[in-house]
DNA sequence: TAAAATATACCAGTTTGTGGTATTGCCAAA
DNA sequence: TTTGGCAATACCACAAACTGGTATATTTTA
């Protein structure tokens, strides 16, 4: 069984080495570096292309592991990077992996379990806590209904009215929009009126933000 | 410790007997029914409203267990389903999980880790394996990357620009994001000048679907 | 050090936002 | 059936907000 190769980015010195120990000790593991700092884990990752990276989040220096995956995943797509952290905050669960983290890990799990998570993780996994994945789940069933547009607002609009706020929603001006649907600029000019009316916005952009989801 | 109510669906006999047999001789669980059709899941179960559904997504009938979740959930949001099932696809997981299920486990799952799961469904959890896992985390990357534009046009914004644009897709007027970034608002103009300039674009709302995918 | 990024200011002209008036046609309630 | 309301059309006018330039100065950074 090929050894995987982990490197861990941990400011704290006890737990960088306990954490060594664990994979060190471990039959198919190695752990090719230890790492404090985020500066330094930016410069060294690239180098040696581990195969998976155990990152702490709260790095006591500007940038922070969240950061550090970010910079790192889009240049070295083949290593897989493990939030582990005490935090369980849905933000940096969703920060971590939207930056580019595949699996999430608490620091209590126990040495067994996390040796298994490193190992999923190598194989394509993307091992987190059952808790940690309803969150997951609960943010991308959010994400789902925002497309599903709640009809109430989109039917207060007329069809009219409808149709020209999709011209406007892609950056048309009035005059652009009156010679498309061959009205007059000042009809346009109506129409939007109301539509602000209705939806209780005072501009484009809002209106736009408001019919459609974000 | 409290029984979990289970209530299996799945149109093949065999594998409902099965399953309701692991359940019955597991101490914390109890099996409160079996169903084989989906028309009588949408009946039985907001009658019964069990703990933990095991909705099998094949059920040889114009409506799919797909179906049958989004039916329920929303009738009985504290019932929470498993998704039961011989398929690993992309498309029938996301669809599962958009309709309301909150776990997905394959029917290959060996007894112990299937009781494990509707444990962690009832405590609150996604059980689901790594590799489903995986697929939902690439699903909330990807809708992630729709948000955080392609990096060539991110990048030739500055932090300002970038902070400013933000303000802007928010549909606040030059003066708020003055007020809120202290600045002036003749700053703020000019920045909005530049951000026009480097994404071609000659106003807010181009600006905003040119910077954030749409 | 030279090139960006950041911050401020002013000008001229354009586009919007807001509110008003007015006509037409349609549909439903009185 | 008449009346009232609403959608759609169109025009006017003022003020506010925006766009496109030009200018200048400081700070950061490559």
């Amino acid at each position: 069984m090929k050894q995987i190769a982990v490197c861990i980015v941990d400011d704290n010195r006890e737990l960088r080495n306990a954490l060594e120990e664990i994979i060190t000790m471990s039959d198919g593991y190695k752990c090719i570096a230890t790492i404090a700092t985020a500066e330094e884990a930016v410069v060294q990752i690239p180098i040696l292309k581990p195969d998976v990276v155990l990152m702490d989040i709260n790095l006591n220096s500007p940038e922070n592991g969240i950061d550090v995956v970010r910079v790192l995943k889009p240049r070295i797509p083949d290593t897989n990077f493990m939030m582990c952290t005490v935090y369980e905050e849905n933000e940096k669960i969703f920060e971590a992996l939207s930056a580019g983290a595949s699996g999430y890990i608490l620091k209590k799990t126990d040495p067994a379990r996390m040796l298994e998570a490193i190992r999923e993780l190598y194989e394509g996994g993307a091992p987190m806590s059952s808790q940690i994945a309803r969150k997951v789940v609960a943010a991308f069933q959010e994400q789902s209904i925002k497309n599903n547009n709640n009809s109430e607002e989109l039917n207060i609009l007329s069809n009219r009215e409808k149709e020209i706020l999709e011209l406007l929603s892609k950056g048309l001006m009035y005059k652009e929009i009156a010679s498309q649907t061959f009205l007059s600029p000042e009809t346009v000019r109506k129409h939007v009126y109301h539509i602000y009316e209705k939806l209780h916005v005072t501009n484009r952009v809002a209106a736009v933000n408001k019919f459609y989801g974000r």
